[in-house]
DNA sequence: AGCCTTTGACCAGCG
DNA sequence: TCGCTGGTCAAAGGC
């Protein structure tokens, strides 16, 4: 936590609007261990209405796979991430990337006295902004001792912590603490390193390696390159558009002044697009969980995570609405009596503990996707808040499909969105790399760049579960039981259903099969389910494992094409399809179409010309952990 | 029926 | 070696 730092870089952020300036920084320490960095970063100005979609930094030595990843939410007051190593199977704490996020509301800091007509956010300092300008030059030491600093600050009472006035950085009322984890920078640029609860932490760095960004939003947060990457002339969030991570307020007056926001810079017409505005349409039914006040007068751009499966599923539905009621007393932003599902991913309780030194007892979850080592830590206050998240290791899966988290009108809103950008983006997806390797150029003045890569799953989220690589077919049907949910009276399963269409069929040659996970599968019945015009078999008795995924649209279809065939290689190679016999059997000619994940990488790997697909080699990104890659590059598209 | 949470007990690391 | 502590297990029960 202490170590010397070799790189220190300050990152601002002055976003102006009509109504209100944002000043934005943050610093970044990059321990000599390379294992290590720190993002030190406080609000300076009340009330906080920045979002800091906040990727962790890469350092150059990957223990990513291994780092954890942590989320500290002093009472209203704070927010810190780290990452940590595991304690046994990971590297040692030394060796620890930590990545940490202060916010404060108490602050005066002189970030107030941020330009207001300045919209860039330079990797350095703006030169308007003295005390940036310090910052920016703070010596690396002083960068350690920040980072010292907040190692201590993080087992400290919020009460007690020490507000730091040099930098700026500011968790909006009700922005859910996992929406740094879900970070629209990050999602928003491929390149950007990934954060470890979406899943790829380490996979981008590892399949892409240093990846210089063009785009200034990535250049913040993708990797070390960050720390050279001065160029950047604006910082800009980039909320994906198709995050779950819907806008937290969607009116047009947000966004107006969001557009209005983004000045200069403009790369991201977020709020003005269409297709976002649709998309902020999805997220209608769930407002009441938007942050109200400053967080429309701001203008930044603030989307804010919902989740509406718990609260159904638990009848709690009240709990978030309630929890992301920010102070209006305070003022600092509170935070949201988060679920540990929010992030996306599904996760159990495996224990409870009331640990020494925090005021609120822990609780312990698991990824519950098969051979997942994710684990996760919620230290919750008594009014539901989180006040702390750990996360420990890194998913080698994408997110199940949260088709739950979206009401009947979202849905719909969202295929309807989406039929667009698929015509929109048919020609883009076929010229601009198989693997969603778009460089995001900005566009200004245009539709955000709906790329492969931003029209992923992630991008979407629950609206995009067409896309989802739905590795986990099974665990997250959104027909099964569990996924079942009433919202406003509306019976969201029925919607979803459609979209079941078109399907991926899975077939084997042979009755008997001894596929390459080593087991002896025996066909034991055939049967036509409802559904499903094809029985399990055909001519030759195949087995066939329905992957079929999509939606009804024919426009969506045809863009779901693309990912089946990716859908058809994931599911294939993780459910039987492994097999060497196991054929991909694609109803209608598909362009390969490789899928980027959530976190805006390709997950699975760069294959080459799509078109000399039928032989997938699809490199394990996670050696140590993927599930399945021993059944990798055995899955043959069909015709 | 399956998944989840709860919760006390257990285990291992550390000083 | 012992006690403390954090982390995990697993039975029980709920949804």
């Amino acid at each position: 936590m202490t170590r010397k730092t070799q790189h220190n870089t300050q990152i601002q952020c002055n976003k102006s609007t009509t109504s209100q300036s944002f000043p934005f920084s943050l610093s970044l320490s990059n321990s000599d261990k390379a294992s290590q960095t720190h993002i030190l970063s406080q609000t300076a100005l009340p009330p906080p209405p920045l979002v800091l979609p906040f990727p962790p930094i890469s350092t150059s030595t990957p223990p990513f796979l291994h780092s954890s990843f942590s989320l500290k939410i002093p009472h209203r007051r704070r927010t810190t991430i780290t990452t940590q190593s595991k304690k046994k199977k990971y590297p040692k704490p030394k060796k620890k990337m930590e990545l940490r996020l202060l916010t404060a509301t108490t602050s005066t800091s002189t970030s107030t006295s941020s330009n207001n007509t300045s919209s860039s956010a330079d990797v350095a300092a703006p030169p308007e902004d003295p005390t940036r300008n310090k910052e920016t030059t703070a010596s690396a030491s002083a960068a350690a001792a920040a980072a010292a600093a907040n190692a201590k600050y993080r087992r400290m009472s919020p009460a007690k912590l020490p507000i730091s006035r040099s930098t700026c950085l500011t968790i909006p009322p009700g922005l859910s603490p996992t929406s740094f984890l879900e970070s629209p920078v990050l999602l928003s640029n491929m390149k950007a390193e990934p954060s470890p609860t979406t899943g790829s932490f380490m996979k981008t760095h590892m399949m892409h390696g240093p990846i210089g960004s063009t785009n200034p939003v990535t250049t913040v947060f993708s990797n070390t390159n960050i720390f050279n990457e001065r160029n950047s002339s604006c910082f800009e969030f980039k909320p994906h558009a198709s995050s779950n991570m819907v806008p937290a307020d969607l009116n047009q007056q947000r966004s107006e002044q969001s557009v209005q926001a983004q000045g200069q810079c403009q790369p991201q017409a977020f709020a003005s697009s269409p297709s976002v505005k649709k998309e902020m349409a999805v997220s209608s039914n769930e407002l009441s969980l938007a942050s109200p006040g400053h967080m429309v007068t701001s203008g930044a751009i603030v989307p804010v995570e919902v989740d509406t499966d718990e609260p159904n599923q638990r009848g709690t539905s009240n709990t978030g609405v309630q929890a992301s009621q920010f102070d209006h007393k305070g003022s600092g932003p509170s935070v949201i009596a988060e679920r540990p599902s929010d992030d996306g991913y599904n996760w159990r309780k495996y224990g409870q503990k009331l640990v020494k030194g925090s005021e609120f007892p822990r609780s312990y979850y698991k990824c519950t996707h098969p051979n997942c080592e994710v684990k996760k830590l919620f230290e919750r206050s008594h009014d539901g808040q989180i006040t702390e998240i750990i996360y420990k290791g890194t998913h080698d899966h994408p997110k199940p499909q949260p088709s739950r988290r979206y009401t009947a009108g979202a849905i719909m809103a969202v295929q309807e969105e989406r039929s667009d950008k698929a015509l929109s983006l048919n020609g883009r997806d076929e010229r601009s790399g198989m693997f969603g390797q778009t460089s995001h150029t900005v566009e200004p003045n245009s539709t955000p760049d709906r790329s492969p890569v931003a029209v992923n799953d992630d991008s979407l989220d629950g609206g995009s579960m067409p896309n989802r690589i739905h590795d986990e077919a099974d665990d997250d049907d959104p027909f099964s039981k569990r996924r079942k949910m009433d919202i406003g009276g509306v019976d969201v399963t029925s919607v979803v259903k459609p979209i079941r269409e078109p399907r991926v069929v899975v077939q084997t040659l042979s009755e008997v099969d001894i596929l390459d996970d080593g087991y002896r599968w025996r066909k034991y019945g055939q049967k036509v389910v409802r559904g499903n015009p094809n029985p399990r078999s055909e001519e030759n008795d195949n087995v066939s494992l329905d992957l079929g995924v999509g939606i009804n649209s024919a426009v969506e279809n045809r863009s779901n094409e693309h990912r089946q065939t990716h859908h058809s290689d994931i599911r294939g190679s993780q459910t039987h399809a492994s097999s060497s016999h196991y054929n991909v059997v694609q109803a209608t000619p598909v362009m390969t179409y490789f899928g980027v994940l959530n976190t805006g990488m390709s997950q699975y790997g760069s294959r080459g010309n799509p078109s000399e697909s039928l032989n997938i080699g699809i490199p394990p990104l996670n050696h140590s952990s993927y599930p399945f890659p021993q059944n990798m590059g055995k899955i043959l598209t069909g015709p």
